[in-house]
DNA sequence: ATACTTAATGGACGATCGTCCATTTCAAAT
DNA sequence: ATTTGAAATGGACGATCGTCCATTAAGTAT
C-alpha cells in the first residue's frame, strides 16, 4: 500500500483548512439560525459571525455586505424548501389526487413546517416589502408547486362536466395555497396546540367539499 | 350668563397647545406609518419622531422605551382591526350565513385589507418571535371574533343531520380563519393582480362545499 | 526555493442607534 | 403675581451598528 493518507487531498477533497464554499455555507446558515432565534431585526453581523465562528470581514468578502447576505440566506432557504417538497411529491403516485394530497402533507409535516422554518419564513416575508433582493425569493408559494396543483385540479375538474372547468380548478389551487399559507400563520402563532393531523384533514375537507367525487 | 369662553376648556377640551394623549396617539399613528413604509428593521427612534414632528424625548417621556411603543402601536393596530370589523359584522343580518359572509367581506374589504395594514400586520407577525409584548396582540385572528364565526357555523351544522356537528363548524371556523390569512399573505405579495371579488368566491365556495345547501 | 494568487483576519472608522436628563415652557392653582 | 407640577425639549452619552482595508496566512504555479 504505497497510498499515504496525504495523497488523496485533491482540490475537491475537504481536508484543507481552507474552504471557501464551505465557509459561505456556513455564514448562510448562521444567518437563518440566528433569525429564527433572535429575529431578523436583532440579527446583526457581529452575531452572525459569532455563531459561525468566523471573522468578521468574512461577509463583506464573500457576500459583499449584509444585506447581499441575508438575500443569499432568504434565496437558500427558498431551495430548501422546494427541492425538499419536490422530493416528496415525486415520492407520490402519479393520480392527481395523490399529487395534491402529497403538497398538503409535505407542506404540513415537520420537516418543512417546524418552528425555524415558519419563524424564518415569516421574518423574510415581513422583510420583503422594503428589501426587494429578498422579495424575489418569497413569492407565494413556488410558481412550479402553483403549476403542479393547477394541473392536478385541472385532470381533476374534468370530471365533473360543469361549464366551469377551469375556473374550478383555478379556484381549488389559490384556495388551497392559501389555506397552506394560513395553516402556516397558525402554527407559528401556537405551535405547541397545532395539530398536523388536524390541519390536513381540515384541508381534506375543505377540498373534497368542491371534488365531493374525490377525497 | 356668567360661563365664559374659557370655563369650558376643561380637561377634556382640545384648545391647548399641549396635549399629551393626542400627541401620544401621533406617535403611535408615525410609527405604524414608519413600520409599513420602510418595515420594522429600519424604525428606528429617528425616524418616528421626525415623521410625528415631536421631540426626541417624548418617547421616553409616554412610553418609557422604543419596544414599549412598538408593544403600544401593536395594540393600537390590533384595536382597529377588531373594532371596524365589529362594525361591519353588526351591520350584517342576523342570521348566521349572513354573518359569516359579513366577516369575509370585511376582512378582505379595503377598509382591513389594504397594502398599508397587510405590511404593519406581516411586520409584526415576524417580530412577535423574541418580542413577547408585540406577540399577545397579534394572535391569530381575535378569540372574539372565532368565537362569533364558530356560533355560526354550529347553528348552520346543525341543518346536516350528521353525527359530527362541532367537528364540523370546528374545521369550518379553523379553516375559514386559515383561508383568510392565506389571502392577507396573498395580498402582500402582489397587491396589484390580487382581486377581492375572486377571492371572496373562492373563499364562498370552499364554504358552500362544506355546507352545500347554504351560501 | 521563490513568486504569486486567493482566503482569511480583526481592528479602526464614521455613522447611527436608543436612552437619559438638565433645562425650558406652559397651564392650572394659589 | 407667584408658585407649583406636569409636559415638552433636544443635546449628550456610551454602545453598537455595518463597512472597509492593511495585514497575515495558505495554497498553487514556476
Amino acid at each position: 500500500m504505497s497510498a499515504d493518507a496525504r495523497t488523496d487531498a485533491k482540490p475537491s477533497g475537504r481536508s484543507s483548512i481552507r474552504d471557501p464554499d464551505n465557509n459561505r455555507r456556513a455564514l448562510i446558515a448562521a444567518t437563518l439560525d440566528t433569525i429564527a432565534e433572535i429575529g431578523i431585526t436583532d440579527t446583526t453581523v457581529s452575531k452572525i459571525i459569532q455563531r459561525a465562528g468566523l471573522s468578521r470581514g468574512m461577509i463583506h468578502l464573500h457576500f459583499g455586505g449584509k444585506n447581499q447576505l441575508l438575500a443569499a440566506a432568504a434565496k437558500s432557504f427558498a431551495e430548501e424548501y422546494f427541492t425538499e417538497m419536490d422530493k416528496l411529491v415525486q415520492q407520490a403516485g402519479n393520480d392527481p389526487e395523490s399529487i395534491v394530497m402529497a403538497v398538503v402533507r409535505a407542506d404540513l409535516g415537520d420537516v418543512l413546517m417546524n418552528e425555524r422554518s415558519t419563524r424564518i419564513w415569516h421574518a423574510f416575508r415581513g422583510a420583503a416589502n422594503t428589501n426587494g433582493s429578498i422579495a424575489l425569493f418569497s413569492s407565494t408559494r413556488d410558481k412550479r408547486l402553483r403549476t403542479t396543483i393547477h394541473t392536478a385540479f385541472k385532470t381533476i375538474a374534468k370530471d365533473y362536466g360543469d361549464e366551469d372547468d377551469s375556473i374550478l380548478a383555478r379556484d381549488a389551487t389559490f384556495g388551497l395555497l392559501a389555506l397552506l399559507e394560513g395553516m402556516w400563520v397558525d402554527y407559528l402563532s401556537n405551535a405547541n396546540e397545532f395539530s398536523r393531523d388536524v390541519a390536513t384533514s381540515i384541508i381534506r375537507r375543505f377540498i373534497k367539499g368542491l371534488f365531493p367525487h374525490h377525497f
